[in-house]
DNA sequence: TGGTATCATGCAAGCGCTTGCAACGGCTTT
DNA sequence: AAAGCCGTTGCAAGCGCTTGCATGATACCA
């Protein structure tokens, strides 16, 4: 406890329990390894020394940085949210910390968050948006990083990836709407590619189900409140308007709602709506949202658990891990 | 490019362009220091050798992580999320990151994850929630490292704060109500600090002004839709029912609009509502939602900014930056 | 042309830890 | 009683970079 106390080291603690760097080092990683008495010991040197390890030093040394970087285009309002938040639980449980990198809604700053992550030896690397530069591919490939690709499953994963069709989900939708007796469907779409997989899929399934093809609308911007409401209203204006509006996201589901709830259309019965995600909020509005749920954790909790597998040496075969998604039939459809 | 290349280092590099590691190193961080022509030598070998910097190793020699650790409760659907999104992106572009803490509503991780930060050598702490474990303050304090506190501007920070009055808001809210000709409020109010800081605030000013005191309600888990929407019906049975409701936040104003838009009730003539935080939907609301706006995203870059300076080894004496809130007049009060 | 300031670079000593290897004492085994 | 063995510990060589200091090369001035 010296006046200009500076920060203490291993060796500062080591000196005071009266051992080597080595062993208190040992306490700390391998704690199996030294004696009881030893690590008591040991125990009282470093809190009477206030001592905090310097995982730099030690990455250095051991070369793992007990960092996983997490991409993400954006957490504003995110349908990553839940994936991120039980990355970070579960990843700071073990004494890992997330490096959160922010890829922007194109994924734009993605090279260069990549860069960073391996300038820091990232002991993984997750993604949650699509890594489509192919310089960057090939840098993580050449470095043997492990890369978690979540939230869709590519034909050809860098990697590992965590996620579900999308694909498949827009094909439930669209059987689940025929099967409800809809004739008429609308699509909200975002211009993002996973949106326009479930696009796609809904509209393969709803042609070979011998429907008519459906009216659509598409945004370019994330969607949101505001869009629904605006699409409610453009619907009123179609010759044929839909009997069901089938949305890329609860937001858009939720403005639709509020809007016809406002003009005294009733849902389902004159209208239905059909939304993605299953937010927090879609079980509890007025009426209830029929949509899809992603269970965002547990495929936050699945990659954790593929890295911690890996890091224990086992050799992973499967390169996909499906969680699957639910329909969420509820009032609005 | 040999057959199993390693990962290349610095002397890798350096070897390539025919100099020292030193000068590779400065090349990095000091660019402005080697010849034109060195650099492009150094230049095409980095990109030749497909070269990544080990900022472990940096870091260490350094003692400089050019790591920011950014705590924050969750991030669900964090009123926070704007504030981190800035920090990221505004760290991000100056080569820092950011290691993301997930606190709990409660805060209780946070004095583990502070120790997770310190052991990697943080540059800087950012909290958004309030550390109020001594131990870990102690600890903070004796590492003389650099925390900013955001959202809030406690009396006695524990370096700089940024944020805002939180009773100054609840004292504006109280006096735009009351000067709005309504007489009968209801609080609906989360029961963390803060909030309890806002309502405290309301409650001052609303009584000073002579008005009664308000019925009110407190939500000990983090305010959402469906409890604006049980809400709306518990007030329906009260003996006097209030003529606007003050929420601590724009998710339980929206729940209580859809469920007076159901009931038929008219807002803001018949009941009035006032929301915190203008989450995007607030404008898009039917009606429109009046509620306070914190600029978010500035508490992020001034945070951000305060520590660049700070990193440019200027004093900064000023402990509290407050960058205020307004009130957003709208349709629904 | 010598003296001196300037610029660019190299040298080498760390930064604080991890870990393979060796050593040591006490036990068990034969 | 000699030979192994096991559980603990210490030794010391790095891990890949940064940076103060020294050096050499140029440029500038009188």
């Amino acid at each position: 406890m010296g006046e200009d106390s500076k920060i203490p080291k291993l060796e500062d603690v080591a000196e005071i329990a009266g051992v080597s760097s080595a062993t208190v080092s040992r306490f700390f990683n391998n704690p199996g390894m030294v004696a009881a008495a030893t690590a008591e010991r040991i125990r009282a040197a470093v809190a009477q020394s206030h001592y905090v390890p310097n995982l730099m030093a030690g990455g250095l040394a051991s070369s793992r940085s007990r960092l996983v970087a997490v991409m993400v285009p954006d957490i504003a309002q995110s349908i990553f949210n839940a994936t991120v938040e039980a990355m970070v639980d579960e990843l700071s449980v073990g004494g890992d910390i997330v490096m959160l990198g922010l890829t922007g809604i194109d994924n734009a700053r993605m090279p260069h968050l990549i860069s960073a992550a391996l300038a820091r030896r990232a002991d993984a690397i997750i993604l949650t948006g699509l890594l489509t530069d192919q310089a960057t591919r090939d840098l993580i490939r050449r470095r043997e990083t492990t890369v978690i690709e979540t939230w869709g499953l590519p034909e050809d994963p860098i990697d590992i990836a965590v996620g579900f069709s999308h694909r498949a989900v827009g094909q439930d939708i669209a059987r689940f709407v025929h099967g409800r007796g809809y004739r008429r469907p609308h699509l909200l779409s975002a211009s993002g590619t996973r949106a326009m997989e479930r696009r796609q899929g809904f509209l393969d399934d709803w042609a070979s189900a011998g429907g008519a093809t459906p009216t659509e609308q598409v945004f370019t911007s994330q969607t949101r409140f505001g869009h629904g409401r605006a699409a409610f209203r453009s619907l009123r204006e179609l010759d044929e308007r839909p009997d069901v509006v089938v949305c890329s996201s609860d937001w858009l589901a939720q403005g639709l709602l509020v809007e016809a709830m406002a003009a005294g259309v009733r849902v389902p019965d004159e209208l239905a709506v059909v939304g993605f995600g299953n937010l927090t909020m879609a079980a509890e509005m007025r009426p209830t949202i029929t949509t899809v749920d992603i269970d965002g954790a547990r495929i936050g909790r699945e990659a954790v658990n593929v890295l911690r597998r890996r890091a224990a040496g086992e050799k992973i075969e499967q390169r996909h891990i499906d969680v699957g998604f639910r329909l969420m039939v509820r009032e609005s459809a």
